[in-house]
Order: structure tokens, then C-alpha cells, then sequence
DNA sequence: CTAATAGTGTCTATTAGACAGTATGTT
DNA sequence: AACATACTGTCTAATAGACACTATTAG
């Protein structure tokens, strides 16, 4: 058999997205859920204390899924998560010391579950996208550090009505990872559109607001109270238990409807 | 830099969609369209004689598209088509020779755009699914040969309402192609519902009539003449020309509204 | 009492489906 | 005339948005 005729890296690079909940100055008010994803500090060249996705180079034996999912469970302890792959990138000169071939996949997580702490090296970072015109503002902050870069949204040049998402300011991310994580932020988006995936992001149980909460946060825009609850009522199984979220009317828990998509 | 610690060759399999017309044995009648996929016949082990889908290696200097964009011109004559990433595909056991690492793309063309002839073993397969239950049946036929296999929509196990597409039996497809075909086909019907890829399926100008043979054709379901007619009245642009397709009223001719997109 | 969210109900606007009815060509 | 599709119009059903109103808690 024709052998491969060039050195050739092969990599996953993983977009571990996360939910968590802060409280807030306002003790009346909900906590406020935060969008946000892992990256890790480089601690060699190239790209040397730039910031980048967690990844790591595919074994012989191995998938990509299997080793990003090695990898994911290397940095939060949880398997059993949902991951789905993004896209294969390979440009030729994406890495400086040679052909690279990465795989990204996009996990999705809720925060409250991760109990060990994370890898040296490792900060959760939020996301901040603002619009406006054709052009996106993206700022990624972990309370210490910023990262912010501008992204341009380009009509694919073929008949259709779909985007391409253009980097074109320089950011403190390594590598192609900010093209990858504005790529993986417009599929997350997508997908909250067309399916159940949030509820990956949500604790076993959680009220309403909460759910009303990330979708408003993913989608980047304020939702219709009683619009939503008429859409989401057949996703969701409402329990006996209520909750307390702050000073006000206490609510029920509810679950994700597993039996919703036996139904369609 | 870590090298790669395998042997490994990086290829590229297409899904070549394509639709085309055919008079029908009722004069009066519209010429029926037809959805099909290009394969080739395999020539040697493995599974020789065997159909699969075009592609080859990817060269040191490619990415995985430029070399998908050449495998496309080389098996239709076509340039500037609609091309877009499916998957990785590199189970470890995929190819019985070693590891095979595959992107696999989808193109659309519109097969009256075709004027050299086929490469030698390459052949058209028109496409025919049918839904039970939870399994498909699918049908490809190239009027000699016929392969058909069957595919059970199996749920994801993870909180969603998405779904896997799992080959049941066994088909006259090489390698895990029968399972990129149906993943394919899927994104395909996908796609047509939530973009205007269909457009690419399409000659510069068509009637509505064949626009609507074309949705009906990929979604596998009669759509209602009227409502269809409104939704995608912002779609497309009449020209002021008329067409005869059969025994029956003329049908003014239309384009792609390239406008369409900008007032998103 | 007030602030803040939970939850319901109702009116309206928009969109989708059903289907009748007219138009216009070929055989 | 019969057939087949082109195209329009209209009624109804389903869905989404706006928003008011009631409920319930902490402070």
C-alpha cells in the first residue's frame, strides 16, 4: 500500500464549552450564568505563554474521538459528555514546525459537575460576542487575562445563504484556535437553534429561568417569556420539587423529556 | 517536534451529488428529476469490483479540500462547485491494509453541467430511500447494477434529539463508504432545509415547477404547491423568459436571488 | 411595602397547510 | 375535449410575539 510520502503530525484540538452560575451583588436577583471554555496557557515554543485549546497528539491505536475524549477527561475528570466533531484543519502552514492535521470537537458541559481542580496551566475563560454590521467582537476574559479578537462574517462565494467567519485582528491565541473557536461559538449557536443539545449544559434538574438563562446567553438575545415556555414545555418533565433562587416566587425543577424525541 | 509514531496515509472521499432530468413516457408530463451520487469501480484489493466513492491521497503541499477540488475536477471537468466538509473518518480498522485517515466532502452540481465524458469505471447511481419505522432503505441504481442497503436511525446517548446512522447489512460498497453515503445524504436533507445549497443543484435559470421537483426529490415528501410558492418567492428572481416543459400552461424562467442573502 | 422572578392567559401577527379556481399550452 | 402543469386567492390551523395580570418569596 501507497504510504504516506510527508511527516505528518495528526492532533485533536478540543472546544470544551461550559456552563456555571455566579452570584449576584443584587440579593433579590437570579445568580447569572456564564458562558465560557477551557484553554490552556503554552509553556513552549511555538507560541510560548500564548493561549490555546486543549489537545494533544492521536495514538496509533486511536480514534480521534477516543483520544479527544482522553483528553477531555485529562482536564475535568468527566467521561460520559457530549462531543461532537467540528471540522478536520490543515493548512499547510498552520504550525511552524511543520504539517499539522488537527481535528477539533466541541464538548459541552455543566460546570457545577467538575469537582477536581483543574490542570496546572488551565483557566476557564467567558465569552463575550458582540455584533454589529457583518462584523463580531470577541472577548474571552478569565478575570486576570484578556483575550479579544474581531472576526468578519463573509458570504460563502457559491449560491447559498451560509458564512464564512473571517479572523481579522491579531489575538493572544495560538495557532489557527481563534478561527477555530468562532467556528465552534456559530455551531454551538446552530445547534441551540435546532436541537436539545443545551440540556447538556444544564444540571440534572433546574428551573425555567435557568434554562431561559443559557438560551438567552448562547443566542445572544432576550427571549419572550411565555413564547419560550410554550416551545420548551415538551422538552422538559416537571418535578415536585421547588426550589428558592432568590427573593422571590420559588420554582419547580424540571428535567430534560428523554422520551421528547421518541415523539418526532 | 513530536513526529508522527505510524504509519499513516491522509486521503479524501467525496459525495458527488448531482440531479438531472428525464423525459418521461407521458408526453404531456414534466421531464422527472433525478438524485444521484458518482461512484467508481474499484480495480484492485482491496475490495476490488467493488463501488466506492472518488478521491485519492492527499499531497504534501494540499490541504484536504484543494485536493478534493482536484479529485472533483479531474472525475466531471467542473470547477468553482459547492464543496463542503462532512467528517473524519479513521477508525482504526477502516482499511484492511493499515491507517487510513479520510475527510470526506460533499459537492453539488447540477448534472446538465457535465460535457466530458465520465472517467472510465466512474458511474452515475440514482438515489431511492425509503423510511420504516426507524430504518432506512436505500436504493442506488445505475440501470445495470443496483446496491441497496439498509440503515437504523439509532439516538444519540447523550442529551439530544439528534441521531446516528447505523449500517445494518451488508452492500456492494468498499471500505465504511455505505455509511458515508447515508451520513451525507442526511446533511444533505439537512442543509436543504435550513440553507439554499438546493440552488447549487439547479441550472442558472429553472421554473419553479423543477425547483419544487428538486426539494420534493431530497426531502422525499410532497410539499404544498402554494406554500411553496411563498417561501421562496424571496429566494429566487423571474426573468422576463418563458419555457415550454410539456403539454400544459408555459412557465416563466427564474434565477437565484443573490439579493437574498443581504437582507439577513 | 417593594423588588424580583414564577407562572398563566389572551390578543394579535405571522406562517403553514388545504384546496378551489382560473390560465394556457399540447395531444 | 382532455390532460397536465402554471399560477392566484382564500379559508383555516398552527405558531410566535407582545404584554398584562396574578402568585410568592426575601428583605
Amino acid at each position: 500500500m501507497k504510504k504516506i510520502k510527508f511527516n505528518v503530525a495528526y492532533t485533536t484540538d478540543l472546544l470544551i464549552f461550559g456552563i456555571d452560575s455566579r452570584k449576584n451583588a443584587n440579593t433579590r436577583s437570579l445568580p447569572v450564568k456564564h458562558f465560557s471554555i477551557l484553554l490552556v496557557k503554552r509553556d513552549k515554543e511555538p507560541f510560548v505563554d500564548k493561549w490555546c485549546l486543549p489537545g494533544g497528539f492521536i495514538e496509533s491505536g486511536e480514534t480521534s474521538k477516543i483520544a479527544s475524549d482522553r483528553v477531555l477527561t485529562k482536564e475535568t475528570g468527566l467521561t460520559n459528555v457530549y462531543m461532537q466533531q467540528l471540522s478536520v484543519n490543515d493548512a499547510v502552514n498552520r504550525d511552524p514546525r511543520g504539517r499539522v492535521i488537527s481535528v477539533s470537537y466541541m464538548a459541552l458541559i455543566d460546570r457545577t459537575l467538575l469537582v477536581e481542580k483543574l490542570q496546572e496551566n488551565a483557566c476557564w475563560f467567558d465569552i463575550c460576542i458582540t455584533e454589529e454590521n457583518n462584523f463580531y467582537h470577541i472577548v474571552l476574559t478569565n478575570g486576570e487575562e484578556t483575550i479579544n479578537y474581531d472576526v468578519k462574517k463573509i458570504p460563502i462565494d457559491i449560491k447559498s445563504d451560509e458564512y464564512n467567519y473571517e479572523v481579522t485582528s491579531q489575538s493572544n491565541l495560538a495557532f489557527d484556535h481563534a478561527k477555530l473557536i468562532i467556528d465552534g461559538i456559530m455551531e454551538l449557536r446552530n445547534k441551540v437553534n435546532n436541537t436539545d443539545i443545551v440540556f447538556n449544559l444544564m444540571p440534572e434538574k433546574f428551573t425555567i429561568g435557568e434554562l431561559k438563562q443559557v438560551y438567552e446567553l448562547l443566542l445572544n438575545k432576550k427571549l419572550v417569556n411565555s413564547a419560550f415556555r410554550r416551545t420548551i414545555a415538551d422538552k422538559v418533565i416537571l418535578t415536585e420539587e421547588m426550589v428558592q433562587t432568590g427573593g422571590h416566587r420559588p420554582s419547580v425543577l424540571c428535567q430534560y423529556n428523554e422520551e421528547n424525541l421518541k415523539n418526532k
